[in-house]
DNA sequence: TGCTACTTTGGGTCGGACCAAACAATCAAC
DNA sequence: GTTGATTGTTTGGTCCGACCCAAAGTAGCA
């Protein structure tokens, strides 16, 4: 297969001297090949590429081979499959969803700490309740107000720790900022989970986060920049202190050293 | 298999009344257990997972669905998959690439425009720089500083912009925050393309850019956080109205409606 | 000792076959 | 004609078995 120039084979062998040649797996190429295609738009979202069997006969490959790149297309997010008569891959774009997947698996992955992701939180919401503060419609003002409302409602725990992360979900999509709502978005879930069987949610931090919310709330509706900013500031920064608090004050049962 | 109820099976025929039933794919299954599996850290990084055929064997699968299973962790990065003898999956943890990765499939597929690239670096870097005044190790300065000499030195154009990156992501290293350093790669990376064959990099935005940069690495080796907010907010703050002004400048050649 | 050549162990690719799901077309009954 | 069940076709999902290729070790030979 590798055509070897006409090298007089010296002393010992062959000694071709060829580049380190790369072993792309055929699979790749291909997904490679649709994935730039689908990027640079030639196949709009909604189109079906087409049949598997079609493209063993246009590509030569193997249907194993064609399988694994659409596999792999899928996984990132870039077609969706569906079996049956009319089915097929149908090219679609990546969304939060993808974003948040990976950063999930980043997270638990690498076992990154309660505390690094409320720093992160930290570093991360407040400019997203500035954006939204600017470009928030009135749909994302009702959301908001939606989550709040169920926050306030008497609920059980799960109910009031899913409230709390539709609000900063509420907040985020207000920002209308595709890469920061992904990022907030795996960040909720995985403090939502990392939070919830620690009992420290008592009446008086549910009664002070919905002040905090409504606080933010009010700004971004008012668009109110840097209120946002201030408030949002504020409110993940006293959560995270009180997690920490509440952390060391568990944690400290055990023996010194 | 449906287990029927004892349904008087009516004029027509067969009225099982079975439930919605699931149809989930069997490499889906597998895949799901081997990554909950390697999440929880029963797998730990480095460790080889069974060879295909012996997967094939112990899950009565074929080795078709198998070999799909791996090949979606291999594409999640929870895996890499080495060829010839001694070679097999061997479990990895996924990490910033993979975050950068995704983060720019959603960039390119989304079709995000630039501004708001710009303004997502708004949001994100300040915070970058605060912690890394706060984390910053003496190779986190290294680092910084290699990027400012690589800058300063008078090289070409794609020379300055990779300098200018790999600044950027010198702070993001320097924050020792995964999460924010995934986003900023493929931030960095995207901006990177988009701003290159815009001529707008004159010898005095170099200086400009130099300049400011040494502000916030002197900062940052200060640790003094707030300065270092303070410096790379405006820095890219600064960095974004300028690239505004020459779109503006740049699309303003198409005539009027 | 140092090289070559073989063997083993793994993934990579292929072709073919069959199953299941979902839609389409058809036909029968009203 | 409209409706409803039946049949048919398309398309992905799964399996099997075979073969190839690359890497790493191993034995043999000069």
């Amino acid at each position: 297969m590798p055509e070897q120039g006409p090298t007089e084979a010296g002393a010992t062998q062959t000694v071709v001297a060829m580049a380190p040649i790369r072993a792309p797996k055929a699979a790749d190429v291909l997904a490679d090949d649709l994935r730039e295609r689908i990027l640079r738009g030639a196949f709009p979202p909604g189109t079906a590429l087409p049949p598997e069997r079609e493209l063993v006969t246009q590509t030569h490959m193997s249907r194993t081979t064609v399988r694994e790149a659409l596999r792999i297309l899928e996984v990132q997010g870039l077609v969706r499959i569906k079996t049956g008569r009319a089915g097929g891959a149908f090219v679609q774009t990546p969304g939060q969803e993808s974003v948040a997947s990976t950063v999930n698996l980043l997270i638990r992955g690498r076992q990154i700490r309660l505390a690094a992701l409320l720093e992160t939180r930290e570093a991360i919401e407040p400019s997203c309740a500035q954006l939204a503060a600017r470009y928030r419609t009135d749909e994302d003002l009702a959301r908001l107000d939606a989550a709040n409302v169920a926050i306030a409602a008497d609920g059980s725990l799960a109910e009031f720790l899913q409230a709390n992360v539709d609000w900063h979900m509420a907040v985020a999509l207000a920002s209308h900022n595709e890469l920061l709502t992904g990022v907030m978005l795996a960040l909720s879930r995985s403090i939502y989970s990392a939070t919830d069987n620690q009992g420290f949610i008592d009446a008086m931090v549910r009664d002070v986060t919905v002040r905090a919310h409504t606080g933010v709330t009010n700004a971004i509706r008012a668009q109110d920049a840097d209120a946002a900013v201030r408030r949002m500031k504020r409110h993940v920064h006293g959560y995270a202190e009180a997690v920490v608090e509440v952390e060391s004050r568990t944690t400290i049962e055990m023996p010194v050293d």
